[in-house]
DNA sequence: AGCACGCCGACT
DNA sequence: GTCGGCGTGCTC
């Protein structure tokens, strides 16, 4: 008899055991899906790690694999090692990294469906809610129940659901969701008898009163050459009645006299349409060397990271290097932070790399997403592969090369559902795992990596000049506060320096950007008289004002209300807007430039992809001449025709309660800077702050990257911060205040007990509650040289000492290594 | 993660 | 007295 070991996509410690029934004891081998009964009625789709004929402890029954989805593994042996590796290091269940790697179109699920009873009548009188619940049927025999859900408004219609079944009013089966559904389309051919020359000369004669269908089948053997052994082509039923002109009917009676059929074929979704490819562009000079410097460093060292200034043509160099690899018959896997970014790269690489491209991120659709993951599956071509960090899960067979472009964005580790695993580090693994090389490209690199590459972990290549030699921007730090001492600027973000750099664009046709990194009109309102500030029903931070629908909104959790029209406190009319966000930049803009075409890139605006890129290409194509927005702006964006760029309120950035916000400040304030400029002209960024002292802005304005390294480095080693030490953050959860504190202290005391002075903690973090939950946090800071294995040890250990009192069970606890 | 079992407050 | 709230524990 043989079981096997699968994983399930829950936050489970261990893998279950099953047993492989026999028709299926062949086929099922490691890296297969399969269907299992978990629990009382869930199906899931399990990923086989083992198989053995070892039979498990009777002390629970083994229940058979209820189907087998593969007939070949759909994960290969590196990946089940990938996964591993993310559960042990970032300290996560196999199925929470199972649950990301996946695409959810491989991952079936079952859901309960509710029949409706026709014959049903009611003996009794009805329940209010069961009542709506039949009501909602409304016709249909079959509701899953999320429809109903969604269809009565009732938080829980389960119950429901169960007493009318008991009463027979209706029953239900559990059914699994479809997964992926190829794409099909429906093809034309001429019956195989008629290839014979006669015989299809009988059908002519035939068709002699069928005057039209006997010009569809002449059109049919000239667009598809079916006659021709060599020409012939297959002919889709839609481009036969496209080009012939005819209708679907006139077609209809070839196809019942026997003379053509049909058939349906599998096409796939992700044709990029290129007609020709383009050679790649021979590089400068700086390129070059720069290209010749990361092989140098290739031959020694595993990571190469490439500093280069922003527009110093980073992208060339990637792209003669993926040219190389994919040359030498192995793949590429080219990494950005954000979809938001893939788009003018995606068309960029189309043109060079056709169909040996494929782009993956979460916007494609799941359809989609499976596809990718069966080319690189079951394809023997080398690939191209663009994506954000979950296509580091794809199944690769012989990685050459990855590249981590704009390897500095926090946004490559993921924040919220466990896997926590930060991309560029996994990818470095990755990397290994295949034997292949790591680049790093960054014209702002993390001081990680900065770090990681002058201690000689790293090769390091710069690329110190733009390409095209256009000139870095000059950067002219403002001063707010002394503006508004003078009373110059009064009730306006703009200073007088920035306005006139606008109108001077505007008036020769060239194009601004205006950075403010918080969305909404006001991050917070006030009553003038009582100091009364509104706050998240469900989070401790005030709500932020947005105009547009005159809400309040909580950016943590999406809560909103109206906006009072007088204080609810002291009900006094008088309510005050403190700070200001990007809607406000884009109300005063529209009353100073009232020409000019404005657009506003944030989260708000930028909903869906294709909103994005509306935006982004209007821009481009100087539809528009000013662009508002947060952070999503900085983000590797090109643009050739931005003269001036506004940083409105820096000293937001600076002043955040974290380690890396000066470093994540000087990042963002060069990358913005870097959209200023063109070829012919150097560009100007107006940085407003109350603080034009601060070292940071003065290492802005020179490009003075080493130095901020530098005095970053000091800070961090005498703090033992991150890259002197390694920080994994407990965070513990709990609806219940007192409980959290107490149980948070006693944690933290027993940790201590193991790991001493390396215990930070716990602290309430700057907010202290999101989502009705409040939250503490008990920081490690590890020695860099420190294996991990003896730390998950002991965090396991103690964990398991403080699951013995009730009251900790109350909380809810996950770890964060390498936070961001 | 679901889902069932089990123990306490507001209703017929 | 019951219905139904959610706290606790288990799933091969």
């Amino acid at each position: 008899m043989k079981f096997a070991d699968v994983i399930l996509p829950l936050p489970l410690e261990n893998s279950y055991t099953y047993r492989i029934p026999e028709d299926m004891e062949k086929a099922v081998t490691p890296g297969c899906r399969v269907i299992v009964h978990f629990g009382k009625k869930r199906y899931y789709t399990a990923i086989v790690m083992a198989v053995h004929d070892k039979e498990p402890l009777s002390s629970f029954e083994t229940k058979d694999i209820y189907a087998l989805l593969d007939a070949s593994p759909v994960l290969r042996r590196p990946q089940l090692r990938f996964w591993k590796w993310i559960s042990s290091y970032y300290l996560c269940k196999l199925g929470d990294v199972y649950k990301a790697a996946l695409p959810s179109g491989l991952k079936l699920e079952s859901e309960t469906s509710v029949i409706y009873n026709e014959d049903y009548e009611a003996d009794t009188p009805l329940r209010p809610n069961e009542q709506s619940v039949l009501d909602a049927f409304g016709g249909a025999l079959k509701l899953t129940v999320s429809e109903l859900e969604k269809k009565t408004g009732l938080r829980n219609v389960v119950p429901v659901v169960a007493s009318l079944m008991s009463r027979g009013a209706v029953e239900v089966s559990e059914e699994l969701k479809r997964g992926f559904v190829p794409k099909t389309r429906t093809f034309i051919r001429l019956v195989e008898t008629f290839y014979d020359e006669e015989k299809l000369q009988e059908v002519f004669n035939e068709l002699k009163r069928a005057k039209k269908q006997e010009l569809l089948l002449v059109s049919f053997l000239d667009l598809s050459h079916t006659l021709n052994p060599v020409l012939r082509k297959e002919l889709s039923k839609k481009e036969l009645l496209e080009r012939s002109g005819f209708t679907s009917n006139v077609l209809d009676g070839l196809l019942k006299r026997g003379v053509l059929e049909c058939y349906e074929k599998e096409v796939g979704r992700l044709q990029i349409s290129v007609c020709r490819l383009l050679p790649l562009l021979p590089l400068s000079a700086a390129q070059e060397k720069a290209y010749g410097d990361i092989h140098d460093v290739f031959k020694t060292k595993e990571v190469c990271l490439l500093h280069g200034v922003t527009s110093s043509g980073k992208t060339e160099v990637y792209i003669h290097l993926i040219d190389e690899v994919l040359k030498l018959g192995r793949q590429v896997l080219y990494l950005l932070p954000e979809i938001a970014i893939t788009t003018q790269i995606t068309e960029r690489l189309a043109k060079l790399f056709g169909n040996r491209l494929l782009v993956y991120h979460s916007k494609f659709s799941d359809n989609e997403r499976v596809e990718v993951w069966n080319k690189l599956l079951h394809g023997n071509e080398p690939m191209l592969v663009l994506g954000v960090r979950s296509s580091l899960f794809l199944p690769f067979k012989d990685l050459g090369l990855i590249i981590v472009d704009e390897e500095h964005e926090n946004t490559y580790k993921q924040q919220d559902p466990a896997p926590r695993y930060h991309a560029r580090n996994a990818a470095i693994v990755l990397a290994g795992m295949h034997g292949a090389k790591t680049l790093l490209g960054s014209a702002t690199p993390s001081i990680d990596s900065y770090f990681n590459a002058t201690t000689g972990k790293y090769g390091l290549v710069e690329l110190s000049t733009r390409y095209g030699d256009v000139l870095m921007p000059e950067i002219i730090p403002v001063d707010i506060k002394e503006l508004k001492r003078k009373k110059i600027m009064k009730d306006t973000l703009f200073s007088p320096l920035l306005v006139t750099k606008i109108n001077d664009a505007l008036a020769v046709g060239e194009q601004v950007i205006l950075f403010q990194n918080r969305r909404g009109f006001a991050p917070m309102i006030e009553c003038k008289s009582c100091g009364w500030v509104p706050h998240c029903v469900n989070c401790d931070v005030s709500l932020t004002y947005h105009k547009i629908h005159n809400r309040l909104v909580c950016h943590y959790c999406g809560y909103a209300i109206q906006l009072p029209p007088a204080c609810p406190e002291c009900k006094e009319a008088d309510l005050r807007m403190m700070g200001f966000g990007t809607e406000k930049v884009e109300e005063e803009i529209a009353t100073l430039f009232p020409v000019a075409k404005v657009e506003r890139l944030d989260f708000d605006t930028a909903r869906t992809r294709t909103a994005y890129e509306r935006i982004i290409s209007d821009f481009e194509q100087g539809k528009t001449q000013i662009l508002i927005g947060t952070q999503m702006l900085s983000k590797g964006l090109d643009f050739g025709n931005v003269s001036v760029v506004g940083i409105l309120n820096a000293d937001s950035l600076m002043n955040f309660p974290d380690f890396r916000a000066h470093e994540r400040a000087f990042q963002l304030m060069v990358q913005v800077s870097g959209r200023a400029g063109r070829r012919d002209k150097r560009g100007t960024v107006i940085l407003q702050t109350s603080q034009p002292e601060h070292p940071i802005i003065r290492m802005v304005q020179h490009f003075a990257y080493k130095e901020m390294v530098g005095l970053q480095l000091s800070e961090r080693s005498m703090f033992r911060y991150p890259p002197y030490y390694r920080l994994i953050v407990l965070v513990l959860r709990s609806r219940n205040e007192s409980v959290l504190s107490e149980m948070s202290s006693m944690y933290a005391g027993k940790l201590r007990l193991h790991l001493g002075e390396r215990v930070l903690g716990p602290v309430t973090p700057p907010v202290t509650r999101v989502q009705t939950l409040h939250i503490k946090k008990i920081i490690l800071k590890i020695e860099i040289a420190a294996a991990i294995a003896p730390v998950r040890e002991i965090l396991e250990t103690v964990y398991a000492e403080m699951m013995q009192y009730p009251a900790f069970k109350q909380l809810l606890v996950h770890y964060d290594v390498d936070p961001a």
